[in-house]
RNA sequence: CGCGGGGUGGAGCAGUUGGCAGCUCGUUGGGCUCAUAACCCAAAGGUCGCAAGUUCGAGUCUUGCCCCCGCAACCA
């Protein structure tokens, strides 16, 4: 704990084309947890978030709004700002890259590369549907038309500036070789080297003429840098990187986790290690490429009605309860079902049921047999004492495995095994009949260790649910600063002392009736 | 033979180094009353997609095949 190791956590920097689902929701609250809890472990953590505001779309969409560019992502960006807030996102920055501080060294990065020689002039060869003024692949057009407007498309070329990915090819197979950490989950790794590298790569075309709305070419200001060489560099610019002021880049980088939904695996695992070899920096320690929450009948799209925005959820069920489902349902390497069946039935038994109802009968009890006040430790004195003190140990440890490895659902599994044998505990020791029977020294016993329990799991759950792992602090009385501390779990803690349970307990999370709420997320995804 | 993922009791999923098939929900029966009609116990239910192979032993390794999903390049 002494030392104050960086941590640097980046989500992607959003392109605001329309509102935030809950996918890019989902991303930001896995970067959120995971800088909390680096933080609680006493890591110097720091994370960023931001928008990528340029390109063809955001300006075709700036127009139909009748507004200007820049005016239209200023409101995207304070939308983004809103919902982070929301969500009580704890991010230390928000870069856009229409800012001064990128836009700059954007420039003095294209101008390094085409000194160096990595960024040289040629043609770009594509589908171009010319009312759009849009390049189009040949994936991407529909039934042979422009997949925006439907017309016919023909061929064109437009001088280009290229990136040479090729240059490259083998030094980040290598890369690849020597770093196992650097891609999760693995299966990745093969899906770039099968499906891009071996192939042979191609150089990326860095530039555009056919839209204004980005960086322009320093030398060269008709053509704008292309989307991917502006957006990637924000890990950096956000930093101060290539400024006066780098005294966060020279403290932060390289990044320990940098967190992209799939769609966006390809920029992130081999063009941007590709920039960051040319640049000569350092590379990150690990990408996380998170799967999709997709709907039963596929993919969100708002044709099917189906598509689902946190805020909905966080206005009618809390935040806690939202980030609880995100976080659990959806296993990282795996596509996770949202589905209102399954969000209600999380809500009743993981939340009310098993969490929320342990921790009313913990401080009911308290009440009842003590008036309140906990009894000190008086050591294992019942026969499942000492399995619990072992199991609330080992299932920390457990919990801090499985967030190594970045897999939060099982993490919170992990915590979830605390909570259920605890439950059970109550059950085998029967403090009712202690009560009866006045065997007062076992029943003291019972209560300390469910309070230490109930404590092991609020300082665990902190980093998910802050407002959860609060409230059972303080209707446990836990208030003091000591009690919440990662130290503080390291071990079976037996001298909590003075400590009164709040008289009455708060529900944490109140039941739903499943066929009400089903209909009503039903409804609003409708809506949407 | 384009690439990758998945195919495990009714549903949703765990099963890193091969060793008696697990979890959650649901169902059935029982227990308990501290608690949010919550909690605990037990039972029923699986040819681990199909076929072959390696092995003393495979859900776990190899090969072939079938089905579902995603990706296939400058598209965030």
């Amino acid at each position: 704990m002494a030392t104050k190791e960086p941590f640097y956590i980046t989500t992607p920097i959003y392109y605001p084309s329309g509102k935030f689902h809950i996918g890019t929701a989902y991303t930001t609250v896995i970067a959120d947890a995971l800088k909390r809890y680096k933080s609680l472990q006493g890591y110097d953590s720091y994370l960023l978030t931001g928008l990528d505001e340029h390109g063809q779309k955001i300006e075709n969409i700036a127009k139909s709004q009748g507004k200007k560019p820049q005016e239209f992502v200023d409101e995207m960006a304070m939308e983004a700002k809103k919902i982070w807030s929301i969500m009580n996102i704890e991010y230390d920055d928000f870069i856009r890259t229409t800012e001064e501080r990128h836009i700059k060294i954007v420039q003095d990065i294209f101008d390094y590369f085409m000194e160096k020689g990595d960024i040289y002039k040629g043609e770009y060869e594509g589908l171009y549907c010319t009312p759009c003024e849009t390049f189009f692949t040949e994936t991407q057009l529909v039934n042979g038309k422009c997949p925006d407007c439907g017309r016919e498309v023909h061929e064109m070329k437009e001088e280009a500036y290229f990136f040479n990915m090729k240059k490259y090819a083998q030094k980040l197979l290598d890369y690849y070789d020597t770093h196992p950490d650097f891609i999760k989950p693995e299966y990745r790794k093969s899906e770039m080297i099968n499906n891009f590298i071996k192939p042979g790569l191609e150089d990326l075309c860095v530039s555009r003429t056919s839209f204004e709305w980005g960086i322009p070419v320093r030398k060269d200001p008709k053509h704008i840098v292309y989307v991917w060489l502006d957006a990637l560099t924000n890990y950096l610019t956000a930093l101060g990187y290539g400024s006066k002021d780098d005294s966060l880049f020279k403290r932060y980088w390289p990044p320990a986790v940098q967190i992209v939904g799939k769609d966006i695996a390809r920029f992130h695992l081999i063009y941007w290690p590709i920039f960051l070899m040319a640049l000569g920096l350092e590379i990150p320690k690990t990408i996380l490429v998170h799967n999709w929450i997709v709907m039963k009948d596929g993919k969100m799209s708002k044709s099917k009605g189906n598509v689902i925005f946190p805020e909905m959820l966080i206005e009618k069920y809390g935040l806690d309860a939202t980030k609880y489902f995100l976080l659990k349902a959806v296993p990282v390497s795996q596509d996770g079902i949202f589905s209102p069946e399954e969000f209600v039935e999380r809500f009743n038994i993981d939340l009310c049921n098993d969490l929320g109802n342990l921790v009313n009968r913990t401080v009911g009890m308290i009440n009842k047999y003590y008036n309140g006040k906990l009894p000190n430790y008086i050591g294992q004195v019942n026969e499942q004492d000492k399995e619990i003190e072992l199991i609330i140990v080992k299932q920390k440890l457990e919990f801090e495995e499985k967030m190594e490895e970045l897999q939060f659902s099982n993490a919170l599994t992990e915590i979830w095994e605390i909570i259920s044998r605890c439950n059970k505990y109550i059950d085998e020791t029967a403090p009712w009949i202690l009560s009866k029977e006045g065997e007062r020294k076992k029943l003291s016993s019972v209560m300390y260790h469910l309070v230490e329990s109930l404590r092991f799991v609020a300082v665990l759950l902190q980093p998910f649910m802050h407002e959860t792992a609060n409230s059972i602090f303080e209707q446990l009385g836990l208030t003091k600063f000591e009690y919440k501390t990662w130290e503080s779990i390291e071990r079976f803690c037996n001298n909590i002392e003075n400590v009164t349970v709040t008289p009455v307990g708060k529900p944490l999370f109140v039941r739903l009736n499943k066929e009400e709420e089903i209909e009503y997320i039903k409804n609003q995804m409708k809506k949407a």
